[in-house]
DNA sequence: GTCTATATAATGATAGAC
DNA sequence: GTCTATCATTATATAGAC
């Protein structure tokens, strides 16, 4: 209920007559509602370690029988990591300096092995590249809209980890126009750095 | 306050007094709490479409000037889209729709001269090529955190920016990876289908 | 563990004066 | 346009019985 009806529009009574007990229950089990929501977010984030954090951070989704797993836990666990993401509850933060960590270390073994180029800003680059990946678990919802599919549901999931992959390994931008996107960059960089200078 | 404490720990009272007038101008003016928050959704992406929607849709960061502005009023803006998107306000998500196409147009002229490869299924790539640009935008703490800085700052944005644009252009997993990924989403797919006939 | 009943506090919204 | 005062509602949380 959280990510659908945000915190606030979650009420202690609503979580109870869900759970068909009574608001005194459920505080007395948690404390309070702040209790409750930070067990939630424990709670989806140590199941999406326990299916191994790898297969998000790095994109390496090689294992059917884990696949199979994760497709059937998938809708309601995904669609609240994107939530917690976003809020930014510290058990999302705490995963997601995790999953970063892990890229940061294949990164590091696949240059040596030559399968990526080095760049002088590795932790940056897999970062900004874990951002990428992760923004679908965040945005699914407008996803799902423009493909008028849900992006949880197994078939969604499959296109779109398919569509993001081939994206990330053959690039599909011209290199003339990041070359000219550097250069405005630059110059836009210069023009308002001589501005603050100046005033 | 709406991105920062959420909407319901935003309180109008606190709005009014951070705007050093009272509860009930506020109400007086947006008509209800929903109301005003209707009115930031509508401010934001007004003021993003204003700036221009093509940048973030397509990657072409061309113009200096431009850009120059938008390193100016970037950062409360960006946060509150990020906000918005998340949380899928009718506004946020009128601009996504909005990008989608502008980004699946610039697709069919590019595809046409050659610069991108064409693929059977346009709209779903161009779609997940949003999300990915999108996700820095959502993600903006987190990325922030791992970058110490502030990613909506001039220093930070044009790394990000940098950085994806280059992601986005040379890609940089292996070809061999992406093979055998495609093998297993395909395998796990057929295992869960099986399952799901059986039961 | 579970319920009912209740205390307490805070919020969104309204009414009416200036 | 703007304020003050206030209402009515609703929420979280507590206390105590079973």
């Amino acid at each position: 209920m959280f990510p659908t009806r945000g915190v606030g529009g979650t009420t202690v009574r609503a979580i109870a007559s869900a759970a068909d007990v009574s608001p005194g229950l459920v505080l007395h089990h948690f404390g309070s509602k702040e209790g409750l929501l930070a067990t939630c977010d424990r709670y989806v984030v140590e199941t999406i370690r326990r299916y191994k954090t790898e297969p998000l951070a790095d994109g390496s989704l090689n294992d059917p029988g884990f696949l199979a797993q994760i497709f059937s836990i998938a809708p309601p666990i995904l669609r609240y990591l994107g939530w917690s993401l976003a809020r930014g509850s510290d058990a999302a933060a705490a995963l997601f300096d995790e999953m970063l960590n892990e890229s940061v270390r294949m990164f590091a073994v696949a240059e040596e092995q030559g399968i990526v180029k080095p760049t002088d800003d590795d932790t940056a680059r897999a970062a900004v590249l874990l951002t990428m990946q992760l923004g679908f678990v965040v945005l699914h919802d407008h996803l799902s809209r423009a493909l008028d599919t849900d992006v949880f549901e197994m078939d969604g999931l499959t296109r779109v980890t398919a569509l993001m992959m081939d994206i990330l390994t053959y690039g599909l931008f011209d290199p003339v126009a990041l070359q000219s996107t550097r250069e405005s960059l630059e110059a836009a960089t210069e023009m308002v750095r001589r501005e603050r200078r100046d005033s």
